[in-house]
DNA sequence: GAGTTTGAAACT
DNA sequence: CAGTTTCAAACTC
C-alpha cells in the first residue's frame, strides 16, 4: 500500500535488516532456546497487549491509534499468507525488515527486543513453533515494545508490563530487565497523579487483552484487520505513522528507550548506546508517530488525550474509535463485523453516540438478531452517556478520549455529567475525571456479573468479544463463569424502567430474550422519548440504584476499600417479605446495606442495616489500601476487583456467602476491615471518601451502570445526604435510627467528593502496588 | 421450564 | 401521597 512506501525506503535504509541481524542483540536473540522465546513472547503478549491497550485508553492520542493500528498492520503483514505458515515463517524474517520487525526497530523497539523478547526473537520463536497464535503475538509483541519504548509514557505501559511481566519473568535476565525498566517506571509514575489512572486502566487493558490473547485465533485477527482497513482509515493512518515513526527512530540512531537502553546495557551491545537524554530520544523516536501525546506528555494524560483529541479534528477521534473497534474487531471477530457496519451506518451519530456505540460495543459488543447493543443515544453507556449526548461535541470527544482504549467506561449518571458538562471548565475536567474514574462498566447484560465477575463480564464485553465462546473463556480465564443473560421483557417493549437493559441506558441485545422489543436503534427516536419522559418524571430514575457514599481512595493514593457498606440505594427498598436477604431487594442486590431511606421491614440485610452503612463508610475510609478505584477505569477496576483478586484488598470477611458481589463487597467492606483509625481519614480527605469506590460489587443495575458516583448523584441528593461520620445506631431493624436524610451521605461529604474526584483521581494509587514490589 | 413470589415501576 | 396494578426478576419446584 501507499503507506508502506514512505516508510520502507526510509526503513530499509535507516534500519536496514541486515544490520539489525548481524547486531549482537539478535545474535543473542537467535542464542535463545526455542522455549524461551516462547516465554518471552508470553511475556511480550501480556505486556504488549496489556501495555498496548493501555496507552490508547488513556491518551486516546492519535499514539494509540498508530499503536493499534500498527498492531493490526504488522498482523496483516504477517498473516498475508496465513495458509502458509512457512512461508509466512520466511516472510516474516524477511518481511519482518519490512513489516511489523522493522516498524517496531524503528519505533525503537530494536533494543527492547534484545530484552524483552525482541520482535525477531518473537517473530522466530513463534513463527517457528506457533504459527497461529503465537504469530499473533509475536507480531503484537514488537508493537507493544514499541509502544513502550517509544511512547514518552513510559511509565505508563511499565506499571502493566511489571505487574503482568514480573512473574513470568523470573529467571530470564531480559525479562528481568523489563520488569526493571518498569518499576522505574512505576515510580515515576507514582509520582504523576494522573498518569497513575493510566496505569490502572493499563492492567484493565492487561489482563483483557491477556485474555483475549489466549483467546484469539490468528484467522480472527487476520479477517478482523481486514475488515479494519476496509473500515478503518485509522488503520492506514497508522501505517503512515509506523513507517515514520522508524524513520524517526532511524534519523535517530537512537532508538534506545529506556526499555532500549536498559536492555542494551544487560546485552552489552557496544553498538548501541544507551539513550542519554530519555526526553529526547523519547522524542525524537516518537515523534512522527505521537506528535499530538509528545507534547502533552507532562500534562496529565488524560488532559493531553483531550488536547490532542479537540486539536485534531473529528478525524482522529474516529480514528480512536477505529482504534477501539479494532480492538473489538480483534477479539471479537465476526460479531464485529456487524458493530462494525452498524456503526459505520449510524453515520448520523454523533460523536457521543458513536462513543456510546461503541462503547457498547465493548461492553456488549454482541449483535443479536439486529439488535445491538449499544448504548442509548444520549445516554451512551449507561445513563452517564446522557450527558454527553447533550454536551459538545467537544466533551464528546473528551469523553471518547477518555474511554477510548479499555476505559470503555460509563459516564456518571446524567445529573452528574450535566451539571459538570456546564460551561465551567473545571467542572468539566472533573466531569471527565469522574467519568474516567466513576464510570462503570455495563456489567448489568450479563448475570455473570453478579459478582466480581461482572466487572470481568464487563471486560469481555467491553472488548466486544461476541462469541459466547469467547466470552466464556475470557471469563474462564478471568475465573469467572457466567451466563450470558439479559431483560426478558415480555411486554413493557423494554421501554420501561422494569426493563434492566432500558433502565440502564442501553439497547437491548441479543442475550436478551425480551419480546417485541422497541429498545433498539432502531427505535431510537422512541427509546430516547420515553426516557425523556421516564426523566420527567423522575430524573434520577436512570441514575444508578446504588450510591456510594465514601471514596476508598486516600490521598496518598492508597486503595480504598470498597465496601458495600459505603454505597447506598438510591431510593431505598421497601422489602416486606424478604428481609432483604433476597435479590429482590434492591439493596441486597446492590450489595449495599439498607439505609434510612429504605422502608424495608424485618430488614436483615447481611451487608448492613441501614445504619451500617453509615458506620461502614466511616471504617471504610481508614484503611484505605487502595488507591482510589474511581480513579481507575472501569476496567481498572475490574481488574483489580475482580480479575485480580490480588490486587484488591484482602477481603477480611465475606459475609454473604451468596453473592460474589457480596463475598466482593464484604472483602471491601467487611467490618473487620476496618482497622484503620477512620476519624482521621475521613477528616483527612472526605471528599476523597466519597469519592467513591462504587464499582465494586456491581449490583444488578450496577450491571449497565453500577454504582453512581457521587459526582453523578444529583446534587438534591448530595444535599440530602447527612453527615455519615456521626455514629449512628446500627440496629438493623431501625431505619430511622438515624435522622431521616435524604442524602446518603453527608452533603459535605458528597460535595466534598466531587471536589476530591479530582485529586482522588490520582492514579498512583493503583499503580502503586506494582511500583511498591 | 413452568409456576410462584417479590418488590419496583407505573398508574390512578 | 397512598393505593392499586403492572411488570419482570428472583426464586422455587
Amino acid at each position: 500500500m501507499e503507506l508502506n512506501t514512505p516508510n520502507k525506503n526510509q526503513i530499509p535504509a535507516t534500519n536496514p535488516l541486515s544490520q539489525f541481524e548481524d547486531s549482537p542483540v539478535f545474535n543473542y536473540i537467535n542464542n535463545l532456546s526455542p522455549i524461551e522465546l516462547v516465554k518471552s513472547m508470553h511475556n511480550g503478549q501480556a505486556f504488549n497487549l496489556p501495555s498496548f491497550a493501555s496507552p490508547l485508553s488513556v491518551f486516546a492520542s492519535p499514539q494509540l491509534s498508530s499503536q493499534s493500528d500498527a498492531r493490526s498492520f504488522i498482523r496483516r503483514y504477517q498473516f498475508s499468507e496465513p495458509s502458509k505458515p512457512e512461508l509466512f515463517q520466511s516472510k516474516d524474517e524477511n518481511d519482518t525488515s519490512k513489516g511489523a520487525l522493522e516498524a517496531a526497530q524503528l519505533t525503537g523497539l530494536i533494543v527492547e527486543q534484545s530484552e524483552c523478547s525482541t520482535p525477531a526473537n518473537s517473530s522466530n520463536g513463534v513463527i517457528t513453533k506457533l504459527p497461529g497464535e503465537r504469530m499473533e503475538s509475536a507480531i503484537e509483541e514488537p508493537i507493544a515494545l514499541k509502544y513502550y519504548c517509544a511512547s514518552p509514557d513510559d511509565n505508563i505501559i511499565m506499571v502493566p508490563l511489571k505487574a503482568i511481566i514480573e512473574p513470568e519473568v523470573v529467571g530470564e535476565p531480559n525479562k528481568r530487565y523489563c520488569s526493571h525498566e518498569s518499576e522505574k517506571d512505576l515510580r515515576k509514575i507514582c509520582r504523576t497523579g494522573q498518569n497513575e489512572d493510566e496505569a490502572g486502566c493499563d492492567w484493565v487493558a492487561l489482563i483483557s487483552d491477556v485474555a483475549d490473547i489466549l483467546t484469539l485465533e490468528p484467522s480472527v485477527d487476520e479477517e478482523s484487520d481486514e475488515k479494519q482497513k476496509l473500515v478503518d482509515p485509522g488503520t492506514i493512518s497508522f501505517i503512515s505513522n509506523v513507517l515514520q515513526a522508524p524513520q524517526d527512530n532511524s534519523d535517530d540512531s537512537e532508538t534506545p528507550s529506556y526499555a532500549g537502553s536498559s536492555q542494551q546495557r544487560e546485552i552489552g551491545e557496544p553498538g548501541i548506546k544507551p539513550v542519554e537524554s530519555g526526553e529526547q530520544n523519547q522524542a525524537d523516536q516518537t515523534p512522527s508517530v505521537f506528535p499530538g501525546t509528545l507534547p502533552d506528555k507532562a500534562v496529565v494524560n488524560v488532559a493531553a488525550a483531550k488536547v490532542d483529541i479537540r486539536g485534531k479534528s473529528y478525524q482522529s477521534s474516529s480514528k480512536q474509535q477505529n482504534k477501539i473497534r479494532r480492538r473489538c474487531l480483534v477479539f471479537e471477530m465476526g460479531a464485529h463485523k456487524k458493530k462494525l457496519t452498524f456503526e459505520s451506518s449510524s453515520s448520523t451519530l454523533s460523536q457521543s453516540d458513536r462513543m456510546g456505540a461503541s462503547i457498547e460495543k465493548h461492553a456488549a459488543p454482541r449483535t443479536d438478531k439486529g439488535k445491538t447493543l449499544s448504548a442509548l443515544p444520549g445516554r451512551g453507556i449507561g445513563l452517564h452517556l446522557n450527558a454527553l449526548t447533550a454536551t459538545s461535541s467537544g466533551k464528546a470527544v473528551k469523553i471518547e478520549t477518555l474511554a477510548s482504549g479499555n476505559q470503555e467506561i460509563s459516564q456518571p449518571s446524567s445529573p452528574a455529567a450535566h451539571m459538570t458538562s456546564g460551561s465551567d471548565p473545571v467542572s468539566q475536567s472533573l466531569a471527565l475525571t469522574t467519568v474516567e474514574t466513576d464510570f462503570v462498566p455495563f456489567d448489568n447484560k450479563d448475570k455473570a456479573m453478579e459478582n466480581a465477575p461482572k466487572t470481568l463480564m464487563v471486560v469481555t464485553e467491553d472488548f466486544g468479544i461476541s462469541s459466547p465462546k469467547m466470552k466464556r473463556q475470557k471469563l474462564e480465564f478471568l475465573g469467572a463463569s457466567s451466563s450470558c443473560k439479559r431483560c426478558n421483557c415480555k411486554r413493557s417493549k423494554c421501554l420501561k424502567l422494569y426493563c434492566e437493559c432500558f433502565a440502564a441506558g442501553l439497547y437491548c441485545i441479543e442475550p436478551c430474550s425480551c419480546l417485541e422489543c422497541s429498545n433498539n436503534p432502531a427505535h431510537e427516536d422512541t427509546v430516547l422519548e420515553t426516557r425523556r419522559q421516564i426523566e420527567s418524571r423522575n430524573p434520577l430514575a436512570f441514575a444508578p440504584k446504588v450510591i456510594r457514599n465514601s471514596d476508598s481512595v486516600s490521598e496518598f493514593g492508597e486503595e480504598t476499600n470498597k465496601t458495600p457498606a459505603s454505597a447506598r440505594h438510591k431510593r431505598g427498598c421497601n422489602c416486606k417479605k424478604s428481609s432483604c436477604l433476597k435479590k429482590y431487594c434492591e439493596c441486597f442486590q446492590g450489595g449495599v446495606g439498607c439505609s434510612s431511606y429504605c422502608r424495608c421491614e424485618g430488614c436483615k440485610n447481611t451487608f448492613g442495616c441501614k445504619n451500617g452503612v453509615e458506620e461502614n463508610d466511616i471504617k471504610w475510609e481508614e484503611p484505605k489500601t487502595h488507591e482510589n478505584t474511581s480513579n481507575l477505569n472501569l476496567l481498572d477496576i475490574i481488574e483489580k476487583g475482580e480479575d485480580h483478586p490480588d490486587l484488591i484488598a484482602p477481603s477480611k470477611d465475606s459475609r454473604s456467602p451468596v453473592h460474589p458481589q457480596i463475598l466482593f463487597s464484604g472483602q471491601l467492606s467487611g467490618s473487620s476491615l476496618c482497622d484503620v483509625g477512620p476519624s482521621t481519614q475521613i477528616m483527612r480527605c472526605p471528599i476523597q471518601r466519597f469519592r467513591t469506590n462504587f464499582f465494586y460489587h456491581q449490583p444488578k443495575y450496577e450491571k449497565h451502570l453500577q454504582v453512581i458516583p457521587e459526582d453523578e448523584t444529583p446534587e438534591i441528593l448530595n444535599s440530602n445526604c447527612l453527615p455519615t461520620s456521626g455514629v449512628k445506631s446500627v440496629s438493623p431493624n431501625s431505619k430511622r435510627v438515624s435522622p431521616p436524610h435524604h442524602g446518603f451521605g453527608p452533603s459535605t461529604t458528597w460535595r466534598r467528593g466531587r471536589k476530591l474526584i479530582l485529586r482522588s483521581v490520582s492514579p498512583s494509587t493503583s499503580l502503586n502496588p506494582p511500583c511498591e514490589q
